[in-house]
RNA sequence: GGCCCGGUGGUCAAAAGGUUACGACACCACCCUUUCACGGUGGUAAUACGAGUUCGAUUCUCGUCCGGGUCACCA
């Protein structure tokens, strides 16, 4: 038998982390048994419908590379795959499971239900027919609820947890069909993975306690039961320690916030799904085609995980340094744009940032003073290491600064060994002459890059402003020329 | 609170009765170095607790504790 998995999230107008991480486990269990990965659009509450967020989970998911074999914008032989446009269909299963008395018209209104402590006290399960028949008739709002059995108990298998057993009295009689005749999310779940062939049911584990109704429900239309795959939840750590399901208070946990943060797809992918399943080798690199290979549900954990961003940081880091120049400077362009208004060469400035970032939105702030020069303390250029100090900076200043004006040739190389030949010439360390210039030319005291490299960028006309800026900025501020 | 699930360093996690308890991230130190990074080397740090089973428990059983999930006309 093919093996399906389904893709079913709601669109609410935002892709959470957990779901993204549900949908990759989803692709790569249809994956590695060569089956079919399907999307289908839950949008039965249309109080949380949120426009246009169906082109939202399409993009993400071209993003990511998870393609889906049937969906709304692909079609399907099982379609169709939103379920608002299936409303009616659900309807009729309700009314069939009336007819083998597994199901029953509720008509209490929300106001009473309310008023019931501990949950729904099965008040209308045992109406006449007469009785349904006349409320009915007076167009009595009303829902479907499924019957569950007063006694005995479920078992179902999951195949992450094992084996989990309920007593049907710790169950509701959950509504299936609401107020408004669409389906609740349970009971349309269960219609559409049967009627659309799903042969593994994937989801967060929160789903868990819901699952033996779900059994109950299969039982009663007599269909085949899925296989289960519960996936242990992903929770994000609190302000005051402890930790809770991932929300939007642990900072950004959607895709979308993620991507704006500077954070590369395959990293976010990466690292999401060793967030409750683990390779049999070391690794912690993965293309996705290596994934499709090498996932299975045996190493699926049991126990949940907090997003850790340090460790996100680490895998964006990673990605980033496995690039290209030219795929750099693609991923760079845009933070580089948002804090240089001169005109620089990118490659520059890419290569000087490569290796020194984690993230994308840590540009702009990184590389600022390569566009604006701003006046700085002088005490800067005080280092034990380099051996430097205010004075004997600005005799260095000075110095380069004609050697610097001489030279013709501007390139990375030349002024390298300029600097290089400087310091063997006044018999000091590199640091002693590279140090000064660097801040001289940067304002700053941390830069990513160093003398050379800057200097290279900015390139001579500015360099030299700048370096006699600084002098000026010396003899003004702190040390005075003897 | 009832029910369900889980519990190995700060985090992710390996070890499916016998190990000096693997590795990664983070952290720290040192080396390299032109600041910061990168890179290299090394280090700190864990089986929640208590009983049992066993020659021997991280591993099996039970209890306690802790954590999480769930109890909607939301998904």
């Amino acid at each position: 038998m093919e093996v399906r998995t389904r893709f079913a999230p709601s669109p609410t107008g935002y892709m959470h982390i957990g779901n993204l991480r549900t949908a990759l486990f989803e692709y790569l269990i249809s994956k590695k048994y060569n089956g079919s990965f399907i999307l289908r659009i839950e949008d039965t509450d249309q109080k949380r419908y949120v426009k246009n967020s169906e082109d939202l989970i399409y993009k993400t998911l071209r993003s990511v590379n998870l393609k889906h074999d049937e969906g709304p914008d692909i079609g399907g032989n099982f379609g169709p795959y939103v379920q608002s446009q299936r409303k009616e269909l659900y309807l009729k299963y309700a009314q069939k499971l009336i007819k083998k008395d597994k199901a029953y018209y509720c008509f209490c209104n929300k106001n009473r239900l309310e008023k019931i402590e501990g949950g729904y006290d099965r008040c209308c399960r045992n109406f006449s027919i007469e009785k349904i028949n006349k409320l009915i008739n007076k167009n009595t709002s009303h829902v479907i609820r499924q019957k569950i059995p007063l006694d005995g108990n479920t078992s179902f298998f999951d195949e992450v947890f094992g084996e989990i057993t309920v007593e049907n009295n710790d169950l509701d009689d959950q509504i299936l069909i609401k107020t408004d005749k669409l389906p609740t999310y349970n009971f349309a779940n269960v219609i559409d993975d049967h009627l659309m062939k799903i042969t593994h049911v994937v989801r967060g584990s929160e789903y868990l306690s819901s699952t033996p109704k779900y059994n109950l429900l299969y039982e009663a239309f007599g269909w085949e039961i899925p296989k289960y795959v519960h996936l242990p939840l992903i929770m994000g750590k609190n302000l005051d320690g402890t930790v809770s399901k991932l929300s939007k208070r642990h900072g950004s946990v959607s895709f979308e916030d993620l991507i704006k943060e500077g954070y590369l797809p395959e990293a976010i992918l990466n690292h999401i799904v060793l967030l409750g399943w683990y390779p049999n080798n070391k690794k912690e690199i993965f293309s996705l085609k290596e994934l499709e290979n090498e996932f299975s549900i045996e190493n699926i954990s049991k126990s949940q995980s907090i997003f850790d961003f340090d460790k996100l940081n680490w895998f964006n880091f990673e990605y980033l340094k496995s690039k290209t120049q030219n795929e750099l400077l693609k991923l760079f362009n845009f933070y580089i744009k948002k804090s240089i208004d001169k005109n620089l060469d990118y490659k520059k400035i890419v290569n000087m940032l490569k290796n020194r970032i984690t993230k994308l939105s840590e540009i702009p702030e990184k590389i600022s003073f390569l566009d604006k020069f701003e006046n700085y303390d002088v005490n800067i250029y005080i280092n034990k290491k380099s051996k430097t100090d205010v004075k004997s900076s600005f005799f260095v200043l000075e110095f380069v600064l004609k050697k610097l004006e001489n030279l013709d040739d501007w390139n990375l190389e030349n002024l390298h060994d300029l600097l290089v030949n400087t310091a063997k010439e006044l018999n000091l360390k590199n640091g002693a002459v590279m140090f000064p210039v660097r801040i001289a030319i940067s304002g700053k005291l941390i830069t990513p890059g160093g003398a050379a490299e800057i200097l290279d960028i900015i390139q001579k006309e500015e360099s030299i402003f700048r370096i006699k800026k600084s002098i000026a900025l010396i003899q003004k501020m702190g040390f005075k020329k003897s």
